[in-house]
DNA sequence: ACACAGATGAGACTGGGTCTCAACCTATTC
DNA sequence: GAATAGGTTGAGACCCAGTCTCATCTGTGT
């Protein structure tokens, strides 16, 4: 496997932290496993398993499907990607930094931004608050259509 | 099948509602569609397909796990259920006002509340605003412990 | 280099969910 | 109330995302 997958990594999910995470919890670094970690991180968008699968059978024929399944699911776990729900009752995952977990999905595009901190921060305590539950997490996913393809749509 | 299915409505939904509900863009009421939507709501908390399909055949056992799946998809369809997703990839459903879509879900004991509308609106704005993004819906599921289940655990 | 334990790949397997189709209802029209 | 049209149902086959198993391999601490 080429080195150039350190390569391939680049704006917000730095190498040196992505190569941390993927030894977390007594996690090996493994080449698949880096591997998937960077097709997710270089889609920026949301892709299920299955088509994560397929694009890094274009490149790696020899990796099994089991492998990008459970890599997927070891980097729901340490916070390097997070996984929600497409039509069809079918997962889909993103890469993202562990601080920034809430996302704006076009339903077009399927191209994924991250909700900024500061807006969501505060609900949480006051939900809260107001209902008298003890937040643990929160999946806050909002659906709609992003500038470009709403441009596009006119 | 009984009409006492209308009378064990109660509660925040009301039988009125939901029977005009029922009828929603050229369906058609039927003793299935009411059966599993009487079901639902009467659970009070989240269900998967599978599980409401056990309960709802200890009574009426000729029914079809098809026709519950298809009553759970048009109910989310017309806003009276919403459904979302829990551990192991299942979907689980939950009856609701069609003004109240999020949801506190206890990871303890399964019970559901909804979130104050109040609490949540004025983050739809913010958050459209701020990402230049048309929000369409929002799948806003907040996890964790209820105060009964937090003061059990003690 | 060695040994241990986590990771991998292939493929069987599971089970939630969907589809098909003939028979059946519900609502509407006459 | 009979006729009609088209949505709905139940049974079971079917699909496919996701999981499990197990022999083999490989990363990591010693």
């Amino acid at each position: 496997m080429s080195n150039s997958v350190e390569a391939a990594y680049s704006g917000s999910v730095s190498a040196i932290s992505v190569q941390t995470r993927l030894a977390a919890g007594g996690r090996r670094r493994t080449e698949q496993r880096l591997v998937v970690a960077e097709a997710l991180a270089s889609a920026k968008r949301a892709l299920s398993a299955q088509e994560l699968y397929e694009r890094i059978r274009a490149t790696h024929p020899s990796i099994g499907r089991a492998t990008v399944y459970r890599a997927l699911e070891a980097q729901v776990e340490d916070g390097m990607a997070s996984r929600f729900e497409r039509e069809g009752h079918i997962s889909a995952y993103i890469a993202c930094d562990p601080e920034h977990h809430h996302h704006l999905v076009c339903t077009n595009c399927q191209r994924v931004e991250d909700v900024a901190e500061d807006v969501v921060a505060p609900l949480l305590g006051t939900v809260g608050r107001r209902h008298d539950f003890k937040v643990d997490h929160a999946a806050l996913d909002f659906y709609g259509l992003c500038a470009s393809c709403r441009r596009r749509a006119r």
